[in-house]
DNA sequence: GGTTTATTGTTTCGATCTGAAACAATAGTA
DNA sequence: TACTATTGTTTCAGATCGAAACAATAAACC
């Protein structure tokens, strides 16, 4: 977010994402945090003149994370009153030294609701001008946040959950190679509920969306699980 | 939509509304038509600075129908680049003898697209300024959209056909009182296909969402079909 | 090397749901 | 009173689903 660039960009109009990854264990999102205001938000941004909406929220990612060709899908705009609330822009910029009375963060937006799925090992989170820090936050332990972006979380996880099957081949949640029991982590981390082994497995390979591949060999005194990959999608091909 | 008091809207953003209606067979919406231009368009209007969304597409769907409590539902926010066709405004102007070389509605808009399921008798339909004729239009024989409108139409089809079973209680695309038979004559025009009478009835008594009222006496020399409604939710009842 | 243990892969089996057809009820007509 | 068209309900086989049992196997342990 560049705070000087006043003119590059739409006036009133954002964008949030609610960047979920997994640890192996958990589901955690990325949140900012505002230096000195105690402030927690997620991370959010603008769209240029010139840019289409999805490149606004691909280009915004990258700086945050690093990473391209995010899997990103659009869930709700937000666009309620009770979401202009200048007080806490003008203590954000305060914060960073910034007096001024008027400026466009300042006015109302209305905020489009991203969520991003990625792949936690490669993620290097960047802080932008207004905050200091950027991190990884369970999803069951979430600080409070500004605005509404809490209930921004919430329809972002409400629509994960609902579309989790239709979704699944495009999920980067996971390395390239997993096995089945990875698999159905990710599940149980998104769903919030535990799943049966046996089911979720006859499940999920009569979708014939994986490829089976070496046996994963850790050491353990047991069976060896297989490894899996998402099958590439047949367009992928030509 | 009032083309006069620009700095009552915020700039870029606009609506669009797919409305709709059920005849008693076939599934139509809403279509404006721009005089002299041949062009079509969905109803759309704008924020004013110091409403919520979805207060403003209420307003916009009153002025449009005269109908009040409508159920609207938020289904996708357009931001590409495509969508910015100055020359299609600026014709629809020239065409009602506006020659102006700057106006805002030439720049660029952002739209977030609402559907809107209402009873069709109930309707009566008020173009606005810019439109001299608004109609109903069956949803298989509509006429080439501008910009991106008809792609807009599919994607308020393709989220109404994946939570419809969701949606049924605040459905009203039919009277207060209907018989079964209605009610699947909308589930087979929502979702293009035809269903089984048996397990249609058996699926929706089921999901214990209707109540049954007297018969339905038509004059036919058959049985005759109960009448049904919706149950009021119970938040009504406080 | 045989035995044990933990975990994974697969099968079984009953319960539930679904799709298609048959059966039953009934309001008017002939 | 029989006939017809349409609606309400039941039946029944097949598919699907949930829970448990069974089978396979990699390493550890004696």
């Amino acid at each position: 977010m560049s705070i000087s660039q006043d003119f590059d960009f739409l006036p009133h109009i954002a964008y949030d994402s609610v960047v979920f990854g997994f640890s192996g264990e958990k589901l955690k999102i990325l949140l900012m945090e505002y230096s000195q205001t105690g402030f927690f938000a997620l991370p959010g941004g603008f769209v240029k003149k010139e840019e289409s909406l999805d490149s606004a929220v691909q280009r915004g990612l990258k700086e945050r994370t690093g990473l391209d060709q995010i899997y990103l899908e659009q869930f709700y705009t937000f666009g309620s009153m009770e979401r202009f609330q200048p007080e806490i822009m003008r203590s954000i910029m305060r914060a960073h030294g910034f007096e001024q009375v008027d400026h466009w963060l300042f006015e109302r937006f209305i905020s489009i609701g991203y969520y991003a799925l990625i792949n936690y090992e490669e993620v290097n989170p960047q802080p932008d001008n207004l905050s200091d820090s950027i991190g990884w936050y369970e999803l069951d332990q979430l600080p409070d946040l500004i605005l509404d972006h809490g209930f921004i979380v919430q329809k972002a996880l409400t629509h994960l959950r609902t579309h989790l099957d239709q979704k699944l081949l495009s999920i980067n949640l996971l390395p390239e190679l997993f096995t089945m029991k990875d698999l159905q982590l990710v599940y149980e981390a998104i769903l919030g509920e535990e799943l049966n082994r046996a089911n979720f497995q006859r499940k999920i390979l009569s979708l014939d969306i994986l490829d089976r591949h070496e046996k994963l060999f850790l050491g353990g005194s047991h069976k060896a699980p297989y490894l899996y990959s998402f099958k590439k999608k047949s367009s992928d091909s030509f």
